[in-house]
DNA sequence: ACTATGACTCCCA
DNA sequence: GTGGGAGCCATAG
């Protein structure tokens, strides 16, 4: 696997049950502004249920792809709490890394 | 080394 | 709100 893989997955299993990060937030987390789009094919190869790349989404807040379909996806991320609306995830959900250290803001 | 591809994004009409 | 086009960058072949 390789670094770039690692960095991805560790930063997206920080993100919260019930919160969602967007692809564009995670290439920038981890020092690759530009790389939303590699970031989207590290994920897509995850198989692994300790990565919750379901919790991932698009900069429009719109679901994206999914492994195992969009439909999933969709479920899964209403089971942990999250509101979507017209295909998008409720701004509120949005994971604010600043928050980390933290305790979780009312969603 | 080079090309093609894609779980993306921005910009503009 | 929508659709097209260009830019982006890690991978696969």
């Amino acid at each position: 696997m390789s670094s770039f893989q690692k960095r991805v997955y560790n930063v997206t299993k920080r993100i919260p049950r019930g919160r969602v990060a967007t692809y564009a937030a995670i290439a920038h987390k981890i020092g690759a502004p530009q790389g939303a789009r590699a970031v989207g094919n590290a994920l897509g190869k995850n198989r692994s249920k300790d990565v919750p790349c379901h919790r991932v989404v698009r900069s429009d807040l719109s679901v994206g792809r999914y492994a195992w379909g969009t439909k999933k996806k969709i479920q899964i991320l209403k089971d942990e709490g999250v509101i979507i609306n017209a295909g998008k995830v409720n701004k509120k959900s949005l994971w604010r890394w600043q928050y980390l250290s933290r305790r979780l803001p009312q969603v």
